[in-house]
DNA sequence: TATTGTGAAAGGGTTCACAGCG
DNA sequence: CGCTGTGAACCCTTTCACAATA
């Protein structure tokens, strides 16, 4: 239990069990197995008992594992044991689709800054949360103890907004700008780039013949 | 050269291989080698020289790649030659969000029709096309010939908009709602889970100690 | 000489298969 | 008996290293 080495792709599923657990406990099952949560996500069930055996010995041999106590485990380690404080660089309709999002604000990231360089939506309201001047952004992170910043600006902006975060401290960044940010290797970084999602689905009706592996 | 498998990464890649050309052609340069795309993107010129090698000989050995003759074999990979017929379901902030972002069209995906269930949205211009109910989305979808589908509902209507896509002869589907959707397999279908994102962030910072690979 | 194209080696993620145990 | 935990095997992806060549 509990390597030096975890990989991404054991992150992203533990989230997937998260969730999993959340509807096996609304479903009123106090167990599951490794099976069970690996049928929901597509897995094999030694793929789920690899990845939880990574962080302990969570499961009861013969029975499973208990719904709330796995579900108690895994918002620890992915520490969601606590709330975040995110801020939000960007307040275009993108932008304003992930502050409303109540998805974030349900799993503990709370925004508590939104920013902007257009005049017009400097100073309006975004739920209990006013536009600033994306001048302000260093100052304000630093202040306010910002954890995590989220850039959803155009992409000429993204590296000198993704700089100001990293030098008021930040160390972990979600891009949805469409451009590659050069970072510090401390700083950890998550991109989202829908256009690259769009050509592969372009790639796999183009390329029906060819095997792709891995989804 | 063109193997039977190729990799989701490879395909993911040669995206930004055909960004980092038209930024090359761009600055006027008229050749690159596999280094100068492999440290673009912080990769190996070794992986940039086989994801390529995978669908031909494009290069000249002493030389490196014609800037503009690799973009165009590229984007012929990529299926990128053509312009794709797309339509999305769910004119929230999200929705209008995707719909208005320019980088889409600018590569050939048109958005051909905007659907939503809410009577209020319904019948309100979005640029060209007006928000249609989503009871007549199979009908459109088979009318116009769409072939990709955009679902940005919420996770409650996501698998039956995806069934009725799909019930309509569409093969790719890229997919921003919270949930695990079930297709058959001659489907193509990305995700976009941006929660999962930011507890990949959270774990991250929680867990600054580890070893995570592969980002 | 600089750089490609590619077999071979290395790395690392997934699956198998089974001992261990409730 | 059923299901976990895990070493070993397998498989896919990346990197190495070098022959080929413009």
């Amino acid at each position: 239990m509990r390597s030096e080495k975890i990989s991404e792709y054991t992150v992203r599923r533990l989230s997937h069990y998260f969730r999993f657990l959340a509807d096996f406990e609304a479903a009123g099952k106090a167990t599951v197995s490794s099976g069970n949560l690996a049928e929901k996500g597509g897995w094999t069930s030694a793929q789920v008992r690899k990845d939880l055996s990574l962080f302990g010995s969570f499961g009861k041999r013969g029975l499973g594992y208990s719904v709330p106590e796995l579900r108690a485990r895994i918002a620890e380690i992915l520490g969601l044991g606590r709330r975040w404080k995110v801020c939000l660089v960007g307040a275009g309709k993108l932008g304003s689709a992930l502050f409303r999002y109540e998805g974030f604000r349900n799993q503990g990231f709370d925004f508590m800054a939104v920013f902007d360089n257009d005049p017009r939506k400097i100073g309006r309201r975004r739920g209990a949360v006013t536009v600033e001047d994306v001048a302000r952004l260093g100052d304000v992170v630093v202040a306010e103890g910002i954890e995590i910043g989220i850039i959803a600006t155009p992409a000429e902006s993204a590296q000198k907004v993704a700089d100001t975060m990293v030098e008021a401290g930040i160390e972990a960044i979600l891009n949805f700008a469409p451009l590659n940010l050069v970072l510090p290797s401390h700083v950890s970084l998550h991109n989202v780039r829908m256009l690259i999602e769009l050509e592969s689905l372009s790639f796999a009706l183009t390329n029906k013949e060819v095997d792709i592996t891995r989804s």
